[in-house]
DNA sequence: ACCTGAACACCGTTCAAGT
DNA sequence: ACCTGAACACCGTTCAAGT
């Protein structure tokens, strides 16, 4: 049963294709192997092993990934903009977070929003380290934003939930609040109004100091 | 070589230490058993199988953090301080991030500060949804952070690496921004920074809505 | 009630041997 | 240059059998 030649980029093609259906941790080499139609050992050749084929996986599926164009007229709402559509870009590619984070690559899930970030935090005028500081902050957020969701969204109910806490008056005397800690969040809502917030706040501080010796940025080193 | 009786609390402690030296990946059944100085099976019969054993894990370790005492005056410093205090005590217990994360239960990690935030949000002057809204908004990008971080500590140099692609007149004719890119984050600072344009940003709309005539805050959903 | 070894169905990887 | 099967050193888990 000789099948054709096998090549690195079907390998590629074929483990992308059992991610995408049922996830990374359930990509072992055998399954592989039995995807291909080849022995287990055929892989080895052309990829390395697991390790240099997740690698491969990742490389490729970030750079599947579109650049980010980002969209409004204000500063503030155009650097919204690049974290909504890095979320967006991430949420569609849904193993690849997993992946990433498995493989200790997170840093590689900012990169095609970095520059779009870059030019809106220096438009909104921001510059050198305190604009830096700006992008990465979005970066963070937005893409921890993203581990935690997946990871919520993976195991829905927990034990015990938020809510099991504020079931009744323990919130202050706020009925509308516990009510609110007692649903599930909204990542969608939460999502836009944590960026709004932070970009808000990251914005505010451009114009004017708020300390007037110090040289850091907000809350001192402990 | 008989060995006294076996009990579920010794079970739990040894596979903690094991945990604590080498991480959450490490730990299999055979080696706890050897640890033990017991037959692998004998295990089960005390807690089960490995997912309730790290489970159990995940919980005697969270309940081990302390609660969170906000300091400081203002209630943005509080909150912040609440923030800053979760950081610590997770990253006091670097295997437990990966060992929740890994398990899906992210949320677990939310609990200890929630009801501090509960407080100082309420003390802030946020009351109903928006409070709920900005607690579960610190929390998220709290935990967040802490994913994202400790995944870069885990693989250090990456390529192409943020640098890479900063290195030289890319950056909008700002070479200080360029500069502060090409270095690697500094995680506290920007922990400090990034928390504090948060809080700032979701406190700044609590006297008064900034849209007129809409009911949902910031951002419009897509 | 508690512990055991044998056995099962998996893994990733190496390597000598083939063509 | 490319592919193969056998083998190695691991896994988690089940189960009948022991005390």
């Amino acid at each position: 049963m000789a099948r054709s030649a096998l090549t690195r980029e079907e390998v590629l093609a074929t483990a992308a294709a059992l991610v995408r259906q049922h996830g990374p941790q359930t990509l072992t080499m055998r399954k592989l192997a039995a995807g291909l139609g080849t022995a287990v050992t055929s892989i080895y050749w052309h990829v390395g092993n697991r390790e240099c084929l997740l690698d491969a996986l990742v490389e490729r599926t970030v750079q599947e990934m579109g650049t980010l164009r980002p969209t409004g007229r204000a500063p503030a709402a155009r650097i919204v903009s690049v974290a909504r559509g890095l979320r967006r870009e991430l949420r569609a590619r849904p193993h690849l977070i997993a992946m990433v984070h498995e493989r200790g690559l997170t840093e590689r899930m900012f990169l095609p929003a970095q520059q779009a970030l870059v030019h809106e935090v220096h438009a909104a005028g921001l510059r050198g380290a305190r604009a830096a500081a700006a992008v990465r902050s979005v970066q963070f957020h937005t893409v921890g934003f993203l581990l935690v969701e997946r990871n919520r969204e993976r195991s829905p109910v927990q034990s015990p939930a938020e809510g099991d806490l504020w079931s009744e008056s323990t919130a202050g005397g706020d009925p509308a609040l516990a009510r609110a800690l007692a649903r599930p969040a909204d990542p969608d809502r939460l999502f836009a109004t944590s960026v709004r917030a932070l970009v808000d706040g990251l914005l505010a501080g451009s114009s004017q100091e708020r300390r007037s010796p110090g040289q850091g940025p907000g809350v001192t080193a402990e």
